[in-house]
DNA sequence: TCTGGGGTCCTATGACTT
DNA sequence: TCTGAAGTCATAGGACCC
């Protein structure tokens, strides 16, 4: 328990143990996780500062601590990080190592409590509760993980100890970076009360300013409002919802393997394309990606989406919903081509297109679209078979003729920015 | 100056059904 | 048979999260 930096609700160190009644969630969360990763395989750059990010139009995707004291933020522009702190060290980021040392923690939470909640590849929601008897209360619990973490995985964590969802994670939070806090049952609704608006779950910067017009700035008043008031201005969900995180009230359980509701992709254009050509290619590539992707993860689904975003940054939805749910690329493609199609867009300057698939349900038991045009259930075998080459010889093996450059017989993407780094 | 990609959830609206 | 109300579903857009 070395590592621990045990604090209570109010700040002042706890006297003696954990007062951690009532408290059975963990939220853990990773420390600037990608760039820690990163800085395990390059030890000279601790304590400097690093951004993980990149590409043409790129965001900064994670950055250390000593990066954001220059004021440097995940989400922000690369071109602003650089100005804002032109000393640091980027780097090119590893989704594959990202996901494998998610893979390792994620183990490591499920030996402590089957009910482990990921939210993303570096946090998750545990529920502790059953684990009281062979390791102990939850901040003993908490501090375990930060030990193992540290032991196994070589990066620091910070976990929120509390009575629900909502306020372990904002205890994580507060906590930041390679701490633990635990907000005890009874101290909830004081902890909360001291905060901003802006730290309750769901209040971004529209909601935030929506609260500041009805001179709400911390979430006391949020709590001290009317209900109505707040559904009045935000709506029934939202504002009521709101209302109740105000007081603590956040019944939501931890949820292992929550299904997942759609699958999608999207790319970036290095620079906008104006080609209808270039746009249909890439529809292409992304409805392979998205289909291979509902296979791989054994769902079908019924609606598809298609997603243009053009040069001045305006965003359009066009979806369609099949008579059965599908999970072939060849069926996604034609629904999402025609909506294309459909737009009548004539050499519009497009940034960025999506394809996504809606309305998921398991492939096993679900009747599938047997191809929109013919009784081919050869189309099923044939992406299925494609499937088990790429998993065998690699990604680039199997791929549509229109998108295998005919010169070089290289398939891969010559128009799209590709992901900046995430 | 610029603003990724993968998601979830909510709201508004219009078509359709009861 | 016609009409309006209410419910449901599909679609589009937006806010938010990491």
């Amino acid at each position: 328990m070395s590592r621990e930096h045990v604090a209570r609700a109010d700040g002042r160190p706890m006297p003696e143990g954990h007062d951690d009644t009532g408290c059975h969630v963990l939220h853990v969360d990773m420390d600037a996780f990608y760039a820690s990763v990163e800085l395990r395989d390059r030890p000279d750059l601790q304590g400097t500062p690093v951004v993980v990010g990149g590409g043409t139009r790129g965001v900064v995707l994670s950055a250390t601590y000593e990066a954001r004291r220059h004021g440097v933020r995940a989400a922000m522009p690369m071109t602003r990080a650089r100005r804002l702190c032109p000393q640091a060290t980027i780097l090119a980021p590893h989704h594959d190592r990202y996901a494998e040392v998610s893979r390792g923690i994620m183990e490591l939470f499920r030996s402590v409590t089957p009910l482990v909640e990921p939210l993303s590849l570096d946090e998750a929601f545990l529920d502790v509760a059953g684990a009281r008897r062979r390791l102990g209360p939850p901040a003993a619990v908490a501090a375990l993980i930060r030990d193992r973490i540290a032991d196994e995985q070589r990066i620091t964590c910070s976990v929120g100890v509390a009575a629900t969802k909502f306020v372990a994670k904002l205890a994580s939070s507060a906590a930041k970076p390679d701490g633990m806090l635990v907000v005890p049952a009874a101290d909830t609704v004081a902890f909360l009360h001291s905060l901003p608006v802006t730290a309750l779950w769901g209040v971004g910067p529209r909601t935030g300013e929506a609260l500041t017009r009805l001179g709400l700035r911390t979430v006391a008043d949020v709590a001290h409002v009317p209900r109505a008031t707040l559904v009045r201005a935000l709506g029934e969900a939202h504002g009521g919802h709101l209302h109740d995180l105000s007081w603590g009230r956040d019944p939501r359980p931890v949820v292992p393997h929550a299904p997942d509701k759609s699958v999608g992709s999207e790319e970036t254009f290095a620079r906008d394309v104006d080609d209808p050509a270039v746009v249909r290619r890439e529809i292409l590539r992304l409805s392979e990606r998205v289909a291979a992707r509902l296979r791989a993860g054994g769902s079908v689904g019924r609606t598809v989406v298609l997603k243009i975003r053009f040069a001045d940054f305006t965003t359009i939805t066009r979806s369609r919903s099949l008579p059965r749910p599908t999970d072939l690329a060849r069926d996604v493609h034609r629904v999402a081509a025609e909506l294309f199609d459909a737009l009548g867009l004539d050499r519009a300057r497009i940034r960025l297109v999506g394809v996504r698939v809606e309305s998921l349900s398991p492939a096993a038991g679900t009747p599938v679209q047997l191809a929109l045009d013919a009784a081919e259930d050869g189309w099923q075998q044939a992406e299925r078979a494609a499937d088990r080459a790429r998993a065998r010889f690699g990604s680039g093996i199997v791929r549509p003729a229109t998108l295998v450059d005919r010169r070089t017989g290289d398939g891969s993407r010559t128009g799209a920015a590709g992901r900046s780094g995430g």
